[in-house]
DNA sequence: TTTTGAGTTGTTCGA
DNA sequence: GTCGAACAACTCAAA
């Protein structure tokens, strides 16, 4: 009888797992998860996306509880843990979903020498992305570098129908497994941590289920409004999906099929259901740039940017941090990531380019906050993103682009919903002033008890004045090309 | 090889 | 208040 060591990695679920059904068509299942610090070097998980580890990780104890198995945790350096697990179980296997970060590959041949020699059969399988890089390409058999043509180009390949959950003969040797909550995941107020994830236990369901639910709710109604509401942060238009789709808890196939469902039973709908189904593709496309430029976390894909002048103002990212440029649109974002560990995406854009054109700070600033904060930060759609707002990265925004926060404010939050839901300090000001609140009248200040500079900051830089000077820096790449 | 058309999400200015 | 043009030129992808 053989045994399978599976080793869980963002792919958190038990349906659709290619490395799951391979491994219980041969034999006995040990479902291993190993808490690896060291194995991303300067991406190590950020903060927020670890509490949402913990969770999911609970949600797929659970599952494997429910189905007789147990889930082995260990923490540690992958290869040795992985070595000793062989050894204790007698494993003579270990099959895994690939992943396409910059340091998986060559963990994963690590892996394949490790055991080399030792007769465990070292296998890994798709999984995680719609299409493996490399497999959509230009006529000339390059990577495609423009989102549409690669999405256009995409979509005359089939997806494959997602798979079930198999039945696993789960391994029922007593091997140890750590205790969740020694990986200290998550805020532990009784060791006096700050409880900076109060109340993410009522926002987010993470887990396979929680997933699921997600795109059914999602799929039901609100994606009929998905083209236009999708850019309104009050209202609930966009799929929340991003967190479960980085943990794997559900796949992109399993998306892109109930997507195609719906189409059919809603026909009416295909056209904000294609919509939505090109946001899946962005994140394919950033993928494959990623596998291309492995440097994008941390250089600019185009090489003109090496010499950008940016600015390195502390204060000035602080501010945005914090919440406290004196911009509400910028401010409520910052906020909600803040609160929330997630940021519509609209308002994403909007605090990215306040970021790195306004302010001048280099993107990497902002990538790295949002690395840390965002539950569904993703190595190749943070970076891809951050450097399309900045300009830089492939198929960028262009340079002149340079988003008006009080304009944003105003298209995208009219009524002034979202800032004052994140910036309650702001909640008695006229929808006028809601997003200029500096041009209000000192009248109309004191009567919405609020004092500028006091209970809310002044703008940190004059729009126009940051706007031409963004325009200023830009005009340096225009030469250095 | 050369040519041609197109490219996620915007803003400002002036008629 | 609305609308079109300018912003600036480049790179990509396909014919």
């Amino acid at each position: 009888m053989s045994t399978t060591l599976v080793l869980f990695r963002q792919d958190l679920r038990l349906h659709d797992h290619p490395a799951l059904i391979a491994a219980a068509s041969r034999g006995r299942v040990v479902p291993v998860f190993i808490y690896d610090e060291e194995q991303a070097g300067d991406w190590h998980l950020g903060g927020a996306s670890q509490w949402w580890l913990h969770e999911s990780l609970k949600s797929l104890e659970s599952s494997i509880s429910a189905l007789s198995g147990r889930l082995i945790l260990r923490r540690g350096d992958t290869i040795s843990v992985l070595r000793s697990l062989q050894q204790e179980s007698g494993a003579d296997a270990i099959y895994f979903s690939r992943q396409y970060q910059p340091w998986s590959a060559p963990l994963e041949t690590l892996i394949n020498n490790e055991f080399h020699d030792l007769n465990v059969s070292i296998k890994r399988f798709p999984g995680t992305l719609l299409h493996e890089p490399g497999s959509v390409l230009t006529g000339s058999g390059t990577a495609f570098k423009v989102f549409t043509p690669f999405w256009r180009a995409a979509n005359k390949q089939s997806v494959a129908l997602p798979l079930g959950r198999p039945d696993v003969d789960w391994h029922s040797h007593p091997l140890a497994s750590d205790d969740l909550a020694d990986w200290q995941l998550q805020p532990d107020t009784q060791r006096g941590v700050p409880n900076w994830a109060e109340g993410w236990q009522d926002l987010w369901k993470p887990g396979e289920e929680g997933a699921h639910l997600a795109l059914t709710d999602f799929l039901e109604a609100p994606v009929a409004h998905y083209a236009e509401g999708r850019d309104v942060p009050a209202k609930r238009y966009t799929s929340r999906l991003s967190p479960h789709l980085k943990f794997g808890e559900i796949s992109p196939r399993q998306i892109w099929s109930a997507a195609q469902q719906r189409k059919l039973s809603a026909p009416q709908w295909s056209a904000p259901i294609d919509k939505f189904l090109a946001e899946v593709g962005w994140r394919e496309f950033c993928y494959q740039l990623l596998d291309l430029f492995n440097d994008m976390p941390a250089k600019p894909f185009k090489q003109q940017f090496a010499g950008f002048p940016w600015g390195n103002n502390r204060e000035h990212l602080s501010a945005w941090q914090r919440g406290q440029t004196g911009y509400p649109i910028v401010d409520a974002g910052m906020r909600e990531l803040q609160h929330t560990g997630f940021m519509h995406n609209r308002v994403r854009m909007i605090v990215a380019s306040f970021l790195t054109k306004h302010l001048l700070v280099h993107w990497i600033e902002g990538e790295r906050w949002f690395w840390d904060c965002l539950l569904d930060a993703d190595i190749a759609s943070n970076a891809c993103s951050w450097q399309w707002v900045a300009g830089s990265g492939a198929d960028a925004s262009p340079y002149f682009r340079i988003f008006n926060p009080i304009a944003q404010g105003q298209k995208f939050d009219s009524e002034g919903e979202y800032v004052k839901q994140w910036c309650p300090e702001l909640s008695k000001l006229p929808k006028k002033y809601i997003h200029e609140p500096w041009e209000a009248p000192q009248m109309t200040l004191v009567s919405a008890d609020l004092e500028l500079g006091t209970d809310y900051p002044l703008p940190i830089v004059d729009h126009k004045t940051a706007r031409l000077g963004a325009l200023d820096a830009y005009a340096v790449i225009k030469q250095a090309s």
